[in-house]
DNA sequence: GGAACTACGT
């Protein structure tokens, strides 16, 4: 196909056999296919009833002319009947344009002209599948029918459907003339069908077309949006004459691809040529480095723009907005939102999406309560793209009943509005108010696609409902719809989070073997469940399919398998990924660390963070946990106190509890209990459950009774977690030793606490304090407490 | 003929 991009004078090469004419099209007539008129009716005397009817249009009395049709038809001309369908599309009234489509005689029936209207009647009025059904049923379509259906599917965005008519067409023996070329080049290049534009390229060439910028701008935009640069360039190169428009698709191709070096040298090679750039062309570069997250560069060029008389639009700004949202700068996105709006620039309907959907992501209500309540200034509250952006928002934020509301103020609901609402009673926990959601989706008629399953298969994962999942990710097959990698890795991450690792593999293993495409998400879903002592297998074994897709350099499972190997005890596997890596982000360094404190290497652990420190990588809180905690296990409480220190002074972290307690664990390890008393006592936040429970664990481990019995004081006031009273109470017993858990299966108890049951601890209370009190009677404090908690709750039956 | 676009999976 390469030698098809080949300057418009030479001879074109022969078209594949599928779209192959049945009959030779002379090409000399480009218009050929526009019908003179056709039809005797056509050409009949105009009546008076033509005429009355026409007054009555006129007179704007539209109903009146369509009850006069009714009455008499059969009497009236095609031409008549193309003024009422005028009248119907100027006021968006699908009613009586279904209502004139149902007096069409016989007659009209065979009116192309008449047929032809009638699409653009359903189509501008909102119903593209009725029009679709009409121009369907056309038995001669001729090029106006199909510029009618063409331009239908073009507004509504139905690019894939463009191509398929274009081809269709084709077979039909209709060739498109200029009016039609940009309209498929268009479809092709935003389906990004780079083959069928390849035709439509061909074909234009062979018709003598390519000889105007118009055309080969459409030919060099189709060939940018397919990301094919290369033959962008050649049209580029064969163009006599090239404007702005043709400057502008290129340097689009090359941001699209990140390429904004490229881009802008294209820019200054325009500049140089004489060509002033427009604001698109600096838009297009903005939104280039504002895509890439160098919204630094991004912003300084506005600043250049409006330094070269070219005020920045709601588009630059727009590009800038998005950018940052698609980097994970949504804080400075909501900034930019306001210095636009203090340039007294007037946000649109896709500003406010992006600003909406940011506010999501940092789930700042209050923010995005105010974007809604500017959005209602302006008149764009119950758009489709912005209501679907508050759905999502309320959603995000806890809020389902504003999420409703937004629901059922958007009248022109699409596919993200269904998804977003049904994505929203998930995340709040309303499975059945979800389902009844799709239930009413299919039932009116609304084509779900492949992301309304994966909603609902992911949703119900998420609450817990495996069953359910596995019955809806059956049924799609009956709907026609598959699967995508989403949709499994939705029941891959759900099992795995749902604690059922085995299931999490055995899906993992199924969609292995239907040779669905894996991607990183499935790996990263999978691998942390397989991070335990038994599991080293697995994990060899998801390994191995990473490496055979070439995953294996993505850094994020590079860091996943560092982790998963560290846990299941091969911390040698783990450091042979790590230096195999190219390229090393701080998490990377995080994981190894924390690999090397869990396996007690501390000495270890304290190099690597000089080498990390050598490479230049910046770290994070998380990081300083593991190195605190090496210094613990290297019992150099000195050194640790340094780099505690360090943190605030040197890296200006604010120390978070996590670094209290690693330091509680320090000092307790080495036995200086009383140092760890006064830094907890010194502490500038109040010390949480944590802190006190390491501290306790350190009292029993140097068997300080007095000290032990001082925390436990701390620990009960703080009302900690079931989880924490029973550590505290076995630990309590194990310390006085007695028997607490006597009889009770941990596993039966945990999970039996987890369900916020205080049976086990009354049993345990029960069997404290009726068994071995006097021997526990300095820990009553502690006893009295959880005595009281225990009657708050209603214990589960058993 | 050219720019920004919301829903699922870590």
């Amino acid at each position: 196909m390469e030698n098809l991009i080949i300057p418009c004078k030479s001879r074109p090469p022969e078209l594949p056999t599928h779209l192959a004419f049945r009959q030779e099209v002379p090409l000399e007539n480009p218009n050929q296919h526009r019908p003179v008129v056709s039809l005797p009716r056509r050409n009949a005397p105009r009546s008076n009833f033509d005429s009355n009817i026409s007054h009555l249009c006129r007179k704007g009395e539209i109903h009146e002319a369509v009850e006069l049709l009714g009455r008499v038809r059969g009497k009236v001309r095609p031409s008549t009947y193309e003024g009422l369908l005028d009248a119907c599309i100027d006021r968006n009234s699908i009613g009586l344009g279904r209502k004139l489509h149902s007096l069409v005689d016989l007659v009209v029936e065979a009116d192309g002209f008449v047929q032809t209207k009638l699409v653009g009647m359903y189509a501008k009025c909102g119903s593209l599948d009725d029009a679709r059904k009409v121009f369907d049923g056309m038995r001669d379509k001729d090029l106006y029918a199909w510029s009618a259906m063409v331009g239908a599917c073009s507004r509504a965005g139905r690019w894939e459907e463009v191509v398929e008519l274009f081809v269709s067409m084709v077979r039909d023996s209709v060739l498109f003339d200029g009016f039609l070329l940009p309209k498929i080049l268009q479809a092709c290049g935003n389906s990004k069908n780079i083959s069928v534009g390849k035709v439509v390229h061909s074909l234009a060439i062979r018709r003598g077309m390519c000889t105007h910028v118009r055309v080969c701008n459409s030919v060099l935009t189709m060939y940018a949006k397919c990301g094919d640069l290369k033959s962008a360039h050649r049209a580029f190169d064969c163009m006599d004459e090239r404007d702005d428009v043709t400057w502008n698709a290129l340097i689009s191709g090359h941001c699209h691809q990140g390429n904004v070096v490229e881009a802008r040298k294209l820019f200054d090679a325009m500049r140089g040529g004489g060509l002033d750039p427009t604001s698109m062309t600096w838009n297009l570069l903005i939104s280039g480095y504002s895509q890439l997250g160098n919204w630094e560069v991004a912003v300084d060029l506005m600043r250049k723009m409006e330094d070269n008389g070219i005020a920045a639009n709601v588009f630059t700004w727009t590009c800038l907005i998005s950018g940052c949202g698609h980097n994970g700068q949504q804080a400075q996105a909501l900034d930019l939102f306001r210095m636009m709006l203090i340039a007294a620039v007037e946000p649109n309907r896709v500003t406010l999406a992006c600003v909406i959907s940011a506010c999501a992501s940092l789930q700042t209500l209050n923010r995005g309560i105010e974007v809604h309540s500017l959005a209602v200034t302006l008149g764009m509250a119950d758009h489709v793209l912005v209501g679907n952006s508050l759905i999502d928002l309320y959603a995000k934020c806890g809020d389902v009943k504003a999420a409703e509301q937004v629901f059922d103020a958007v009248s022109e609901k699409d596919l993200y509005t269904w998804n977003s609402m049904i994505g929203g009673y998930f995340q709040a926990g309303y499975s059945g108010k979800a389902h009844e959601l799709f239930t009413r989706m299919m039932e009116s008629g609304v084509e779900c696609n492949v992301i309304t399953w994966n909603v609902m298969i992911s949703g119900y994962m998420k609450n817990g409902d495996d069953d359910q999942a596995i019955n809806l990710f059956r049924r799609m097959e009956k709907e026609k719809i598959k699967p995508n990698t989403a949709t499994w890795n939705s029941l891959i991450a759900g099992y795995a989070h749902n604690g059922e690792k085995d299931k999490a593999l055995g899906v993992f293993r199924q969609m292995h073997s239907c040779g669905v495409p894996l991607n990183s998400v499935t790996i990263l879903s999978l691998l942390p469940s397989l991070a335990n002592l038994i599991s080293l297998n697995k994990v060899e074994e998801v390994h191995g399919c990473a490496l055979r897709r070439d995953l294996d350099f993505v850094t994020s499972i590079s860091n996943s398998l560092i982790d998963a190997y560290a846990k299941a005890g091969k911390i040698e596997y783990s450091l042979a990924v790590h230096e195999t890596m190219s390229s090393r982000d701080v998490i990377t360094w995080n994981s190894m660390l924390g690999g090397f404190v869990l396996h007690g290497h501390d000495r270890s652990a304290i190099k690597l963070f000089r080498v990390m420190r050598n490479q230049g990588c910046r770290p994070t809180r998380g990081t300083f946990v593991s190195l605190l905690k090496a210094y613990g296990l290297a019992g150099m409480v000195d050194d640790g106190k340094r780099v505690f220190t360090s943190i605030s002074e040197e890296h200006s972290i604010m120390p978070a509890v996590e670094h209290y307690l690693s330091m509680v664990e320090l000092y307790g390890r080495a036995g200086r209990l009383s140092e760890a008393l006064e830094f907890i006592e010194n502490m500038p936040v109040e010390p949480d459950a944590s802190i006190w429970m390491a501290f306790f664990t350190a009292c029993r481990f140097h068997k300080n009774v007095s000290l032990a019995l001082a925390a436990s004081e701390n620990l009960v006031n703080l009302e900690p977690s079931n989880g924490t009273f029973h550590d505290l109470l076995e630990q309590a017993s194990a310390l006085c030793g007695g028997t607490l858990s006597k009889g009770i299966q941990k596993d039966q108890a945990t999970q039996r606490l987890v369900g916020r049951s205080w049976t086990v601890i009354d049993h345990q209370v029960h069997e404290f304090t009726n068994g071995n009190s006097d021997q526990h009677s300095e820990l009553h404090p502690l006893l009295k407490r959880i005595d009281a908690g225990s009657r708050e709750f209603e214990p589960l039956p058993a």
